[in-house]
DNA sequence: GCAAAAGTGTTCCTGATACACCCATGC
DNA sequence: GCATGGGTGTATCAGGAACACTTTTGC
């Protein structure tokens, strides 16, 4: 057994948010050495007494101002050398945001915060390059297994930002007509009596995820799945 | 910024074997405070200059004797409390091992090492019940996924071996043509010239697992997918 | 010859895929 | 009246599920 034990515990995030057809991640620029005004993933050390999820919460608060709506632990890097100052041990996280949370403002040891289109994405600090491409397949491989797309809309939304959103993420064309029919066999999203109008075109029926049905059909077996590619 | 942090970085990994028809979890029981004599996963604290992985490593084999076939990362369990002394983050592993990987020895802080059945566990230490239960589910999961149980047969091996396994680890009944067919029109496996006896009955053909096929059809969009339930 | 496990095909049915036209609105 | 996006049904096809008898060996 080591005598003394010197590794530092960190937590990072990588954020999703999709909105008018693009799917960004939200980053910091870092104000503090190492990699000072490289942009990086948000995060930080952990405190002694909170746990990892409260953590991530508080760094995202204080760095970002972001309000997240949907957070789960993606993977830990530990490799030494991944900070050139410490044994750095990261806990990364993985969350979603809704559009309508979209606003941020930097705080602490970010100087700056921005939501980068993934298609456009700087050089980032430390292996931070690496935890988004694990976010991105995460992302990718849970959309079709499991109603994480929801999170990433508006709580009412069409039936084309849907469709949009498996679209431009999975970057594959789907038939509207068999994804539709597919989505509303689950019987997990409603159809509310209001209309939404976009500029020119036939109005649009909202719709919304309903999180108790689904729940109940998980305890029977369901198992939400749309198959692409 | 906390002032100077207080936590540990530790990994534990949870090791399943499978023979005689039944999957069972290798377990140390602890030869040191806290928890002396309970039974434990192997695992111990990360030394300041060894990866993660390379640190389940070292602690499975000074503990256990054991030689691991595949090994991933589970998940990180960082909440206060624990462990009843300091903060620790515990990264834990989940392994697969041969039948013929099943010797074992304990040493260093372990008196004893165990291999249990998942039928029959004893009370784990700290939060390891906890911890098992999750890879018990990946392990299932991935089984329908991933083409791991290979990992957990011979080399070579009867097919009923295979289907033993699904059904043994599934807990759930598998038509035996069905269940052939599917596995023999991935092509991932081959027949060998080797004939296997059994004591009574007709004796079977052996069949391995072609792993260079197998990653070239991944490369080729090839998905492996066994659905029960 | 009988007990034990291995090996093997066909039918049916469900669910996925492919595909094109009409509708409601703004300008 | 035309441009824009929304809404809808059917026919075909592929893959999953159900199902039982024959073969080879040991005793």
């Amino acid at each position: 057994m080591p005598a003394i034990q010197d590794i530092k515990v960190a937590v990072d995030a990588v954020v999703f948010g999709y909105d008018a057809k693009q799917l960004s991640v939200l980053l910091i620029k870092r104000g503090v050495e190492p990699f000072k005004d490289s942009w990086a993933l948000p995060g930080g050390l952990v405190m002694d007494n909170e746990s990892l999820e409260t953590a991530v919460t508080r760094e995202l608060k204080e760095e970002t101002g972001v309000q997240i709506d949907y957070l789960e632990q993606l993977y830990t890097f530990g490799k030494p050398g991944r900070d050139p100052r410490n044994r750095v041990v990261s806990v990364s996280y993985f969350g979603l945001v809704r559009p309508n949370h979209f606003k941020i403002q930097a705080a602490t040891d970010a100087k700056e915060v921005q939501w980068f289109p993934v298609k456009e994405l700087p050089d980032l600090a430390f292996d931070h390059g690496t935890i988004l491409n694990m976010a991105k397949e995460r992302l990718k491989a849970k959309l079709q297994y499991q109603p994480i797309g929801f999170d990433l809309l508006n709580k009412e939304f069409p039936f084309s930002d849907l469709e949009n959103l498996y679209t431009t993420i999975l970057d594959h064309k789907i038939d509207r007509r068999n994804f539709r029919k597919k989505i509303l066999s689950f019987e997990i999203v409603e159809e509310t009596d209001k209309i939404h109008q976009k500029g020119s075109g036939r109005p649009a029926k909202l719709f919304k995820f309903n999180n108790k049905k689904y729940n109940q059909l998980l305890n029977e077996g369901f198992h939400f799945e749309i198959k692409i590619v």
